[in-house]
DNA sequence: ACGATATGAATGAATG
DNA sequence: CATTCATTCATATCGT
């Protein structure tokens, strides 16, 4: 796991581009964290408990993180979505069918990065932030939002999609051909119910209260 | 026949698949779209401004796509409600435009293409924008249409399908009564709707929270 | 270089 | 409608 080595070749906060291929996607290469980088998100995970970030936080978190190499938002929620979901895919099959296959991946030591001060349960970060618990030369402290002041757009979407079809037959995308008479029925049911979704397990939250 | 294409044909084998290890070929219990599928679907959500479906275009949608490869009502509807979820919250990593941002949106009426009559707006926007859409399957208003957030072409992120094969026609396939008149038809296989989905499949797994 | 592993990215499915 | 889980693809990096 992270037990290896920071080799990153960071250092450029732009992610340097030293694509010489002209392979079809080119772009930027995915993102490569830094090692201050994983070592802020790290500490968000373990030492404050931050698991899925509200885009307010990823926000930040991102801002943050950008000072030390190229990041976006998308970045940082993958990365806790991706933590988190190894973690405990790992967690679960840590049993099951025994040995006899799958040597897909060896058990790794993750647990290890569980030195810090892993002992105090977490104080609900998800909608409020870690009072300061600066652990990590690289804290941020994921305040209140305040005001954010939107920036331009750029995410970028990759293109991994090697078929160009550019000239396919005279429409491009084919709206015409392929339109799909679905005609925007203005006399829809629209009972606002989704036949398609089977209702709930067995309750209607009908008669229950908040929590 | 559908012609070449790179339909994964999943009629029954849904196997087919792409690559992937030979981990576990249970049958890919998620569903795989296809090339052309995505296409229709996209082509759908922004040519015409489809977000969410009612269940009678979901119908049509989705008996449409089968032609493709084997598909349900839920898949559209859940695609549908992905593909909008999640541009909102791209969006939202990268400006947190709060909430009342609105750089400035124009609501051009350029197009009397979406003239509500005098009773409902559009019960298929839900969100409360013109989908200009072609109410009638004989007209394209791919115009530029002032779509308050996105008017972009399509053309967005892509899917591994990326199977070769550019050529997109052919798809001759009961394609050919694209522009027919459906349109608006009250009596649009009305009502005809049966429940899809079953409950869930999973039981909710051990919540652990964390260690 | 190649194979294996680690991990970023994407998306279908589901729940709240 | 938002949030989250699970699964899978794609690719960077490391080991040999």
């Amino acid at each position: 796991m992270e037990t290896q080595q920071n080799h990153q070749q960071q250092g450029n906060e732009d992610g340097g581009n030293k694509n010489s291929n002209f392979l079809c996607r080119q772009s930027s290469t995915r993102w490569t964290p830094t090692t201050e980088q994983i070592r802020i998100l790290k500490d968000l995970y373990y030492n404050n408990g931050v698991r899925s970030p509200t885009a307010e936080q990823i926000q930040r978190i991102s801002a943050k993180l950008r000072q030390y190499g190229k990041i976006e938002g998308k970045n940082v929620f993958y990365w806790f979505q991706n933590h988190k979901a190894r973690e405990r895919q790992k967690k679960r099959f840590t049993s099951t069918t025994s040995a006899s296959d799958v040597p897909m991946h060896h058990r790794s030591p993750a647990a290890g990065v569980w030195k810090y001060h892993q002992g105090h349960p977490f104080p609900n970060n998800l909608t409020g932030f870690p009072s300061s618990s600066s652990s990590s030369p690289g804290v941020l402290n994921i305040g209140p939002v305040g005001h954010p002041g939107y920036g331009s757009v750029a995410m970028e979407k990759s293109f991994r999609d090697c078929s160009i079809s550019s000239s396919v037959d005279g429409n491009g995308s084919g709206l015409g051909q392929n339109f799909v008479g679905v005609g925007v029925d203005p006399y829809s049911s629209g009972g606002g119910y989704h036949p398609f979704l089977e209702k709930r397990k067995y309750v209607d939250y009908e008669t229950l209260e908040d929590e």
